[in-house]
DNA sequence: CGCCATCTTGACAATAGTCAAGTCGGGTGG
DNA sequence: CCACCCGACTTGACTATTGTCAAGATGGCG
């Protein structure tokens, strides 16, 4: 079984075998953990990195009222917080929300991959960024998108996730989540998201037996939504020019340096 | 005039004077934009990356329905998208609300200045990582708390990030934007940005006179917005051990690599 | 002086939240 | 094997926050 982490890296940088087997070694410690735990807990200052291997995992604040709002959703072969030693503390948590097989990686690990294997470097880079584009697509649904196409719209990004780790049969996927979790994610009250699923499954744009869900017609339920991936970025950008020089040109340019 | 972008990475990591002066090269090439001009354009793929030295701009979205939303905003010392050579192209725009001075810097200068000297990685990788705290407080902002309550907390940010680079006067600051640009970043609709500012102001909690704020009591306005700023990272995080080790500690590692 | 962007106001509609009760279904313990 | 229990889901009635539309006031700037 290969590992997705590395899987979903080699999309966005070439991977040497030598970048491939320190990526192996350095998930290599996996640890399961269940459902409903979390993995950092907000205000930690944690020593570990993590990379959820299987399982779903979310990053999610808690918020004075008591009540709790999703900012991210980890699937398989995502990373969490890979840099957040450069952080004095955690503003979230993150938390399992099925059983996980995840990799602790100390940062210092990950550092060591990043300083002496570029392309990794490059890889995690974009793995950030595109963190940060899709928390902006979601801000600006909440601001701006009525809930049924919010929703919808959340359904669409899930699958195109999904589907790019190739967990994903067909048209359909399994969403491991409650109808609770996903208004904490939209940022609407529970009920009115049983209500939106209802409407979405009425008007034939999903179809749900348990978690599993179907999707009929992609194209029909993305038009609804207005979804447009390309704040995904999944086109594969190896082609232009890498972030960070080859190390050896680093240390050429030292040496000349007082 | 000090470069304020210089001073907020003194914040976050302790330059060098080489570091200090190597920043300052970079940042020389200054140019004058007026208001509401776009720096970067949704769809570019562009060459340079920018540093508003003076005035403010914003990373906004345009909509399908002709709409915008605005994800974030950059006053004086801030930087934007300096990584984002990495990914294809922009899917968002940054635009200038006020005129501004920007410094253009090219990709290829940030790439060196990130490899050649930890201390400005290591304060670069703190802005990002800053820039998508914020970014999560807003998301949970936008979802769960009221208009009012949303709209006094993005004005108590905006006045620590002002005061962070000492662009202030006392509880006074100028917020040079208009109520539909409120209203594009808080989610709403001018309408109720109005209803609401004039809500604050009834209160006693905010005092506006054209485009200066003035708030008669912090502790007040904080409050009633449930606005704690850990998620800015303000406190410097200097002792933590850096990012990247020193790079004779690299070659050395990597000697003894295969 | 007059234009234009910005701000303000009121009436009304619609989306979404809250409360409260009830159903369903899987898992557990007797 | 059955009864119970509990979390998840569903439903309806009511409320409230916010959006929309339309019109008017204000004020800087040419």
């Amino acid at each position: 079984m290969t590992n997705l982490f590395i899987k979903k890296l080699e999309l966005r940088a070439q991977l040497s075998d030598r970048d491939r087997r320190a990526l192996e070694q350095a998930t290599a410690k996996v640890v399961q953990v269940d459902a409903h735990r979390d993995l950092i807990s907000q205000g930690d200052a944690p020593e570990h990195a993590f990379i959820v291997l299987d399982g779903f995992a979310c990053r999610y604040k808690l918020l004075p009222d008591g009540g709790r709002s999703i900012v991210a959703y980890l699937i398989p072969g995502d990373g969490c917080d890979l840099h957040a030693s450069i952080l004095n503390q955690m503003v979230h948590s993150i938390g399992t929300l099925t059983p996980c097989r995840v990799a602790a990686i100390p940062y210092r690990t990950i550092k060591a991959l990043a300083a002496y294997h570029p392309n990794i470097y490059q890889a995690l880079w974009w793995s950030v960024l595109v963190d940060e584009a899709i928390l902006q697509e979601w801000l600006v649904g909440v601001g701006r998108r009525s809930a049924d196409k919010q929703v919808a719209h959340f359904l669409c990004e899930m699958m195109v996730r999904l589907e790019v780790v190739g967990i994903i049969q067909g048209n359909s996927y399994n969403l491991p989540i409650t109808q609770s979790e996903l208004a904490d994610t939209a940022g609407i009250s529970h009920v009115h998201v049983n209500r939106v699923l209802q409407n979405l499954r009425h008007a034939g744009l999903i179809d749900q037996k348990w978690r599993k869900l179907h999707i009929p017609d992609i194209r029909a339920l993305k038009d609804f939504a207005g979804f447009a991936p390309d704040y995904l970025h999944l086109r594969p950008n190896i082609s232009r020019e890498g972030f960070i020089e080859p190390l050896t040109d680093i240390a050429k340019a030292q040496l000349g340096e007082p």
